[in-house]
DNA sequence: ATTTTGACGACCC
DNA sequence: TGGGTCGCCAAAA
């Protein structure tokens, strides 16, 4: 698979994410068929700066933002995930959120405990 | 040609 | 809670 097929099934991918929900890079990497390719997802969405892309949908594994809340990036981030309903605290949101739906316990709250680290 | 650098993430201590 | 390590790998230095 070349990097232009790669990048085209990333942002399949990631336009896949429903309205409302969020995945995290390694998920969206694995739908795209290149499992172990988080650091991929995360290049090919900042090349695509302004793109047609529901970017903001993507954020880390354990359920915090792209980017600190203290940067423009993740303010823009928490502002477009609040605008379609997503509750955003401390710069993280919870497991609950993600397409790929959490555990039984993350349903009560977020759910690896490093995810409950803030920052 | 080699090293460094990330919008990552699972693990380990 | 907080740091490292290691896998991954395309660009930039």
């Amino acid at each position: 698979m070349d990097a232009e097929s790669a990048r085209a099934a990333i942002c399949a991918a990631v336009r896949a994410i429903p309205a409302g929900k969020v995945s995290s890079y390694g998920a969206v990497a694995a739908r795209a068929g290149l499992p172990r390719r988080a650091r991929l997802v995360g290049r090919v969405l900042r090349e695509a700066g302004e793109a047609d892309l529901p970017w903001h949908r993507v954020l880390h594994a354990d359920g915090r933002l792209a980017a600190p809340l203290r940067s423009a990036l993740g303010r823009r981030q928490a502002r477009l995930l609040l605008a379609e309903g997503v509750r955003v605290h401390a710069g993280r949101v919870a497991a609950a959120c993600f397409v790929d739906g959490g555990d039984a316990d993350a349903l009560l709250w977020a759910s690896p405990q490093r995810a409950l680290r803030r920052r």
